[in-house]
DNA sequence: AAGGCGGGGGG
DNA sequence: CCCCCAGCCTT
């Protein structure tokens, strides 16, 4: 492995503060208290999701949820109804458990080192050096898609940054460059050089305070840093999906926790549907068809209009409700979605735009 | 070490 | 169509 070879910190550091200084971020709504919890949940927003798509669900969140407290003591699927259409929703379940366990294992305050930060659910070492350099203006470098793109970029680093032995080296580089003062203004500069300058594609040079330094820029290969992830064919996966409505409530089925769209709301499979209540065949008319591209597949779903009357009353799940749009209890597997009177549940982005788009 | 996990924005 | 985004967790 090539060795790189390092400018002095502050050379790097002071250049990107004094940028910081004229240019930086200072309003996002995340940062008007710093408090641990407000960084918090924004970095677990901001994990693979970008900015302009976090700010309103930061917003709405903070609004029902005041305190780490409240966000403890919420239902799981108010959670996940708040979190619908952000994706990557282990995330909103590892946050629930995690506001539990500060609230229990901590006094409901976010612990002040590294370790303890990584030993709770959702934070890894970089969500952990953000939390902490930023609501504590403690030492402890992050290593996020901004930072592997502007060191990758300083340095010339070969590799996709992301593969474990470039993100190892990485890592030594964030470091290295991470100043001891001024922690917290650090961690948001970088994040900002690498949304606003140090783009992924035609990066703003000329208004880099690292042009100087940059191994990339001297040689003209900006566009050569980082590399980018290796490829791979996403496969096609096929589904039929079943739209049974009754007195304008369709039946929806609770997900595993885990897998794709763990612990939403979804419509009944046909195929696990007709053999958990064993049943051959279910007239049907296709009534729809819902493309969604995942990051590793294609799904390729057929919704079918089932009417209540053509299933046999022996293999009925469960009754339509009778009363309003009550809470959803946990160990439930159906349950009847009024469109009118929606239930604040977590419901896939694709499922949510098809029963509120004119059914 | 590799794969799973969503949805949206922008070229 | 393509790629990537304030990554983390499980196997």
């Amino acid at each position: 492995m090539p060795s790189i070879q390092l400018h002095p910190t502050e050379q790097i550091s002071n250049a990107i503060l004094s940028w910081f200084d004229l240019h930086g971020r200072k309003n996002l709504p995340w940062q008007q208290t710093k408090s641990a919890y407000h960084v918090w949940l924004s970095e677990v927003m901001l994990q693979q999701t970008q900015v302009v798509t976090v700010i309103p669900y930061f917003e709405r969140f903070i609004a029902r949820f005041p305190t780490v407290q409240a966000l403890a003591s919420a239902d799981i699927d108010e959670v996940l109804h708040l979190w619908t259409g952000l994706g990557y929703y282990a995330r909103a379940r590892n946050l629930h458990k995690c506001a539990q366990m500060v609230c229990n294992q901590h006094q409901g305050l976010f612990p002040k080192t590294v370790v303890e930060l990584e030993a709770l659910p959702g934070i890894g070492r970089s969500t952990a050096g953000a939390i902490l350099s930023i609501s504590e203006n403690i030492y402890a470098p992050i290593l996020d898609g901004n930072v592997k793109r502007f060191l990758a970029r300083l340095h010339c680093v070969p590799g996709w940054p992301s593969a474990p032995r470039v993100q190892k080296q990485l890592w030594q580089v964030a470091e290295h460059y991470s100043p001891h003062q001024r922690c917290a203004d650090y961690t948001q500069a970088v994040m900002d050089l690498g949304a606003l300058v140090c783009t992924r594609r035609n990066p703003l040079c000329s208004d880099c305070p690292l042009e100087p330094f940059c191994a990339a820029k001297a040689t003209a290969s900006q566009h050569q840093f980082p590399e980018p992830k290796p490829k791979k064919e996403r496969p096609v996966r096929l589904e039929k999906l079943l739209l049974i409505k009754h007195d304008g409530q369709i039946l929806l089925e609770k997900r595993p926790s885990t897998g794709i769209w763990g612990g939403l709301w979804s419509l009944p499979e046909l195929d696990s549907f007709k053999s958990k209540h064993l049943l051959n065949e279910i007239p049907t008319n296709l009534h729809s068809k819902i493309n969604h591209q995942f990051t590793h597949f294609i799904l390729e779903a057929e919704v079918h209009l089932v009417s209540l009357q053509q299933l046999p009353k022996l293999y009925l799940p469960k009754k339509p409700s009778e009363d309003g749009a009550g809470s959803v209890q946990d160990a439930q597997q159906y349950f009847w979605y009024q469109v009118e009177k929606p239930a604040e549940i977590g419901l896939p982005g694709p499922i949510y735009k098809l029963l509120h788009s004119s059914l």
